[in-house]
DNA sequence: AGCACGCCGACT
DNA sequence: GTCGGCGTGCTC
């Protein structure tokens, strides 16, 4: 009755690997949740024991015995293991690549689970029976070993000396001098200790509601969608709730969109809570991503606050996951592993029994659903903080009007009322660059980048053509390539060109352009944030960037340059993320004493959308918007999923499709998965891109278990095909895009 | 995914 | 005559 271990690889199969126990001895506490190294083909693997058994298939003669334990007890705990083996069937991705990448870098490489070395200060046992007081000619001295003698044993780590007052390391010497203090290497994680300093203020009615709606519910799994609008006070109930859960003793897990929000946040909360905590986000290098890591897991960060990954970081006592902007996109990742982060956040909180707080002044559609299904509870905060009014908007019909870079005379009439009244302007356009063409006058040829079925956009500042599709770039051409002709014109506009017509327009007027392009350079973003905090007049221009996270209360008028884009996408969801978008970027204005004006400017001035969104609200939107969603039998009302491929050779990726695309019919002809339709291949919306050819499968099912009984036995075997090894595939379950 | 093994074109 | 193309088979 040997023992065999069941060990999930970091490779694209779906199968788990067999092996004999390491020849070393087996630590007590060794077992499923471990990560072993293995000999797999001729090179050496890391993997996770997945289970313990006497009883495996394979051939007692392949079977090979592991190298070494890494771990001497489970780097994952019982329900993380669980939750991620959910997660590999429900996304149908291999085990071992969901396992990898729930686990930081280090941890993959076979790193050991533990705490860089950090230096560290204690008082000595003189120190200890020496008082404080009798340092009086050296008070920072003095101060020091008052708060070392309160640490005790933990000591002090010496990256917070350099936060203390004073010179606080010349004082650590000085003591270690008089023998009273020591200072070694010891393992400890980076933890950000929360000052605690901030009183709350008396929550408001609403606020109060969802707290009073947590309390009630106890410590069982509780989804609530919380829907307020920007200023509402949302983080006020992120900081009550997180300050219940600590109170019990739990530790409380925060996901935030990728776009810098974190900072504010986590400002907020280390003002407020005296707790350590970690945070987790791609900005940190791999030994910082380790250190929080196992910071959440021995328990010592209290609050986790983190971007999409931080889904599966480690939490022994888990009391509350609240995740921020839950219709945000970054939380669906977009390649490999293609989970969504709030999703799983929601199983994880059912799975653990605790709450989930999904926060949004924008609800998806999804959540929306499940809100109005009364599977989760649907709490609103109505105030804006300080009693400021909602900003009006207005639609700008721009049918026939002159336009100057795209700016019609209308906006720029109310532009010039808000700048006289020193008032911020934030203008809106979805579009870096300087413009998005370059055209030949005389032959009509037009710069397109090779790679890709797109054209170039023109950086006119930095003198290049660059693909945003791909990362082609090249030097403007003098002449047309085509006839010759030097009267090349650019077409439509980007950032760049509102920019230099804003001015013309304005020339005693700051600008502040804020794009990917413009924030490049390390601490460009924070430079152009805080000039854009400066009183007085200022506009400013931006992208998507400008319309998340970032509130300028000195902003009085928004206006959206061109809002026709999203109003007729390819995509079933363009509308969706155009109302939401215009929601968000229109929150980014005004406070108590200056409501903010929207003014949209958009050749479709009687859509529905725009009727909707701005007579009667994104609520009021979203459930007609559902409605008609529900009449097409799109999500949330039906479950998708889309094989995409993609080949350099025009045809591999197509001809991969179309025999998955046989093997599901059969498979959904059978009887057995009624109401599963399997719809295409069809070529991607932009066909080519980076020089390969795109293709993609959707699956449409009415009923969610209709489909994950098709994928279940459909996917496993698409490895097989004979055309899968002529293109790259990838199985996207509940696709948030369709590109 | 890697990395072997294994059969057909242009090079020392 | 060999070096090397990428087809296909396997990894416990």
């Amino acid at each position: 009755m040997a023992r065999i271990l069941r060990v999930a690889l970091p490779v694209p199969l779906y199968t788990c690997y067999d092996y004999l126990p390491p020849r070393e001895a087996w630590p007590e506490q060794a077992g499923r949740g471990c990560r072993v190294r293995v000999p797999f083909g001729r090179g050496r693997r890391v993997g996770v024991v997945v289970a313990v058994t006497e009883h495996t298939e394979v051939p007692q003669h392949k079977l090979r015995p592991a190298q070494a334990w890494l771990d001497a007890e489970p780097l994952l705990d019982a329900p993380l293991m669980a939750l991620l083996e959910w997660a590999a069937r429900y996304y149908h991705h291999p085990l071992g690549e969901v396992l990898d990448a729930a686990l930081p870098t280090l941890l993959r490489q076979g790193e050991p689970a533990q705490w860089r070395l950090r230096e560290h200060w204690w008082v000595t046992e003189q120190g200890r029976n020496t008082e404080p007081d009798a340092l009086n000619r050296a008070p920072r001295q003095a101060q020091l070993l008052a708060r070392l003698q309160a640490l005790g044993e933990r000591g002090l780590e010496a990256s917070e000396l350099a936060q203390m007052p004073g010179q606080a390391r010349r004082a650590a010497r000085a003591l270690a001098d008089r023998g009273l203090a020591v200072s070694a290497e010891q393992a400890s994680p980076e933890l950000l200790q929360g000052e605690g300093v901030e009183t709350p203020p008396a929550p408001l009615d609403d606020q109060q509601a969802v707290l009073d709606h947590l309390q009630a519910a106890g410590e069982g799994f509780q989804p609530i969608l919380l829907e307020g609008v920007t200023g509402s006070g949302k983080t006020e109930v992120y900081l009550r709730a997180t300050e219940q859960a600590l109170a019990s003793g739990r530790q409380v897990l925060i996901l935030v969109p990728e776009i810098g929000l974190t900072p504010q946040l986590l400002r907020r909360f280390r003002r407020r809570l005296a707790v350590p905590m970690a945070v987790f986000h791609s900005g940190l290098n791999d030994r910082e991503r380790l250190d929080a890591w196992l910071a959440a897991r021995e328990g010592r960060a209290r609050v986790l606050i983190g971007t999409r990954s931080a889904v599966f970081a480690p939490l022994p006592e888990p009391g509350l996951i609240l995740v921020d902007e839950e219709h945000d996109t970054s939380f669906k990742q977009q390649d490999g592993f293609r989970y969504s982060a709030r999703d799983l956040a929601v199983m994880r909180a059912r799975r653990l029994g605790v709450p989930v707080l999904l926060g949004t002044a924008t609800p998806s559609l999804e959540s929306l659903q499940n809100a109005l299904a009364g599977r989760y509870a649907h709490l609103h905060l109505k105030h804006r903080a300080g009693g400021a009014a909602m900003p009006s908007f207005r639609v700008l019909d721009v049918r026939g009007r002159p336009l100057r870079e795209g700016l019609s005379p209308a906006l720029q009439t109310a532009m010039d009322a808000h700048l006289a009244a020193d008032g911020q302007v934030l203008l809106f356009l979805n579009r870096r660059g300087f413009a998005p063409t370059l055209l030949c006058h005389e032959c009509g040829w037009v710069a397109e980048c090779q790679r890709c079925d797109a054209r170039y956009t023109w950086h006119r500042r930095a003198g290049r053509l660059r693909c945003h599709h791909c990362d082609s770039e090249q030097p403007v051409p003098r002449a047309c390539p085509e006839c010759g002709s030097v009267d090349l014109r650019a077409v439509g506009q980007g950032t760049e060109r509102v920019e230099q017509v804003l001015a013309e327009l304005y020339p005693d007027v700051p600008v502040l352009r804020i794009d990917r392009d413009s924030t490049r350079r390390r601490g460009a973003m924070d430079a152009l944030l805080a000039e854009a905090h400066q009183p007085g007049a200022r506009i400013l221009l931006g992208t998507q960037m400008l319309a998340k996270g970032h509130h300028f209360p000195d902003v009085t008028l928004v206006g959206v340059l061109d809002a026709d884009h999203g109003l007729y996408g390819a995509d079933f969801r363009a509308l969706e993320r155009m109302a939401q978008l215009l929601i968000q970027v229109a929150g980014r204005a005004g406070r108590a004493e200056r409501p903010g004006e929207v003014l949209i400017q958009t050749h479709h001035p009687e859509h529905p959308l725009l009727h909707t969104l701005l007579g009667s609200g994104y609520d009021a939107f979203a459930r007609a918007h559902l409605e008609e969603r529900r009449g097409a039998g799109l999500p949330p009302f039906a479950a998708m999923a889309l094989l995409r491929a993609e080949a350099v050779q025009a045809g591999h990726a197509r001809g991969f499709l179309q025999a998955a695309a046989e093997q599901a019919r059969a498979l959904a002809g059978g009887g057995m998965q009624a109401g599963v339709m399997v719809l295409g291949p069809v070529p991607a919306p932009m066909e080519r891109r980076a020089g390969r050819y795109r293709a993609q499968l959707l699956l449409q099912a009415e009923s969610r278990a209709a489909l994950h009984r098709l994928l279940a036995r459909w996917v496993p075997g698409l490895a097989a095909l004979p055309t899968a090894r002529q293109a790259r595939w990838s199985l996207d379950v509940d696709p948030q895009d369709m590109f």
